[in-house]
DNA sequence: TGTGATTTGTACCAATCAGTTTCTAATTCT
DNA sequence: AGAATTAGAAACTGATTGGTACAAATCACA
């Protein structure tokens, strides 16, 4: 009955997902926009209302790409040990640098940022965080080291890796020298993986 | 010979921090920095030439005001044990959120937005991280639990530290429940200062 | 009391911002 | 064919952006 759209909105959304990831969400202007998502005016305010919607709607979409997976893998049975979960992402963040990828983390980014104007926006940013949350818990808790420890402790863990995995991504979009976080997630491996006599953390087992 | 300054230069760029602080550097718009600074268009392009060298000299004066105070806290030498220094400087954040000061830190902020798209921006944020970076260094080599650990270990650490600073200023910024936050600072207490089981009067750095 | 130097306030600038409107053309259905 | 709905393009809001131009005000010194 009527003519069917010509843009596929899951690609449109992909190109709105790249800017705002790479500028932020004050930093997009709509013709970046517009020029990422390869559509006009028109169809973007007729698909997406506006550029908060839009925006709300690419933070959705990040959460599936992007924080579900990282939640998988910090929950994923297959590897055994909560602590090489651990390990895993923040090595693979490190990659993510070393191949030149500076955008940060889009959820980071608008903590610093566009979370601290708009209420609705901060509701989703405090969501994403809460998955974070939950996965570096059951990592933890299912980590030899600490799978006895208090919840509390876990709990404290689990923050602890929220915050240092937030404080890295947004060093890393402001480059800092790649030694700085390659250190700090030595750091964290130091404290998180090695329960020997030598190692600094040897206390928390 | 001329008509002297109106204005106290010190007061204005105080005026200007607050502002820049609060909205970050993109967000603040000249009218709002006029009205915190108390003076007119005129006069700001006359005594600071632009918005963004405005902004380098309030860095300049964020490090002498605030960063340089966290240096010589962590550097302290009336305060004999360097993991002490630490958690009086992570309680000291928390305090401020607890009073209302959702302003995070100017440097994080900074790292997360304009440091991405100016060089000299990101020039002076890498300065003051460095300052930072230095500061945690040394209260590290002065702890009792790491002053005999491998130089590099204290790197680590260090920039381990660096890194859940920023992340903790950023997440208060967005609001994040405060728990969190808390509970993120007790793991670093717990990491750095409290070995389980031990006498507490044979370990109090 | 001029005079020259400088600051101050204000009007103004062009550019850009997000968002709307209006039109034509295209496409699909009944 | 005709109704319905979309895409696309352009023009246009009205507000806001950072930045300038310039005249009036204010001082120091001769």
């Amino acid at each position: 009955m009527a003519r069917p759209r010509e843009f596929d909105e899951n690609d449109a959304l992909d190109g709105a997902m790249d800017v705002f990831w790479t500028h932020g969400f004050e930093n997009s202007s709509l013709p970046a926009l517009l020029e990422g998502m390869q559509l006009t005016r028109g169809s973007l305010y007729k698909a997406f209302a506006d550029k908060k919607n839009l925006f709300l709607m690419v933070m959705e979409k990040y959460e599936k790409a992007m924080v579900a997976p990282v939640v998988e893998l910090l929950t994923d049975p297959a590897i055994p040990y909560g602590t090489k979960r651990i390990e895993q992402l923040f090595d693979s963040v490190l990659e993510t640098v070393r191949n030149g990828d500076y955008r940060g983390c889009l959820l980071c980014t608008t903590a610093a940022g566009a979370a601290s104007v708009d209420q609705e926006i901060a509701d989703k940013v405090h969501e994403l965080i809460s998955d974070m949350q939950r996965g570096f818990e059951v990592s933890i808790g299912q980590s030899v080291k600490f799978r006895s420890a208090d919840k509390q402790v876990q709990q404290q863990l689990a923050n602890h890796l929220v915050t240092q995995y937030t404080g890295l991504r947004i060093l890393a979009r402001s480059r800092v020298p790649i030694e700085l976080l390659e250190q700090s997630v030595d750091s964290v491996k130091l404290i998180f993986a090695k329960p020997e006599g030598s190692d600094p953390s040897a206390h928390i087992n």
